[in-house]
DNA sequence: TTATGTGGTTAGGTTATCCTAACTAATGAG
DNA sequence: CTCATTAGTTAGGATAACCTAACCACATAA
């Protein structure tokens, strides 16, 4: 089945958040994102069916291993993508915009070149 | 207002057959894309509203200079995105495929730069 | 105890894109 | 002339992802 970005993006943001704070909620979401409550509250449920997150009897949102996964992949691709933008001369807001949108388009095969000579140009 | 996707895609497509073909119509879009006759005839209604595209009274699709822009954009980048995917070792089908996903998600700005780097690299 | 604020859900609505079924209008074959 | 094919439209529907308004359940402060 597709995933969609906006998945990829709510997982992504869930995993930052628990970085960061001891529980995330829906609401935290929702003010990170600037989406409404309602919006987060139905995505949340959506993920939940398909098993990428678990939601607590207070409210809590942890993230399965799948949703882990899907995660911490989209992260790499945001973080690495922004900084080969930046490289190329692309100003700091602009590459993080266009990463984050991008990083939903680049197949697993590709991904995987980009990594590769991303790497290799590091050092 | 935003550009969306489907749009530039429907005027990518447009300027492709009109390469091709005497004339465009819907129906040839509908094949090329795989889309329903309906869809197509919907969405051209819009391009039309937008001032995008003119339709002659036998059917007949054409750019009008805005569209025209926004196709050559889109083609451009589709083109050069996929070269460089080729450049870096991924296979001609998949990255035709990533390269028409990711050339709706490149801000200007960061295509200014992009296509610098391209030619540059070029010689 | 009453009022306030917080987290979350329910109900109903919008927009962009797609779909199928069924229609009209024009054309060309027999 | 009639029938089939082709191009296009109309009507109605689905889904993803947003929204506002209004609600409920708590907890806490005055």
């Amino acid at each position: 089945m597709k995933r969609y970005e906006s998945t990829e993006d709510y997982l992504e943001k869930i995993l930052q958040l628990s970085d960061i704070k001891e529980e995330v909620h829906a609401v935290d979401i929702a003010r990170e994102m600037s989406f409404s409550k309602p919006s987060v509250s139905e995505a949340m449920g959506k993920l939940k069916d398909q098993g990428y997150i678990e939601i607590g009897s207070k409210g809590a949102i942890t993230l399965t291993p799948s949703g882990e996964e899907i995660a911490k992949k989209t992260l790499e691709k945001h973080l690495i993508l922004t900084q080969m933008l930046r490289a190329l001369g692309v100003d700091e807001e602009t590459a993080a915009d266009d990463a984050c949108r991008m990083e939903h388009d680049i197949s697993d095969k590709t991904w995987e070149v980009i990594k590769k000579h991303y790497e290799q140009n590091k050092k």
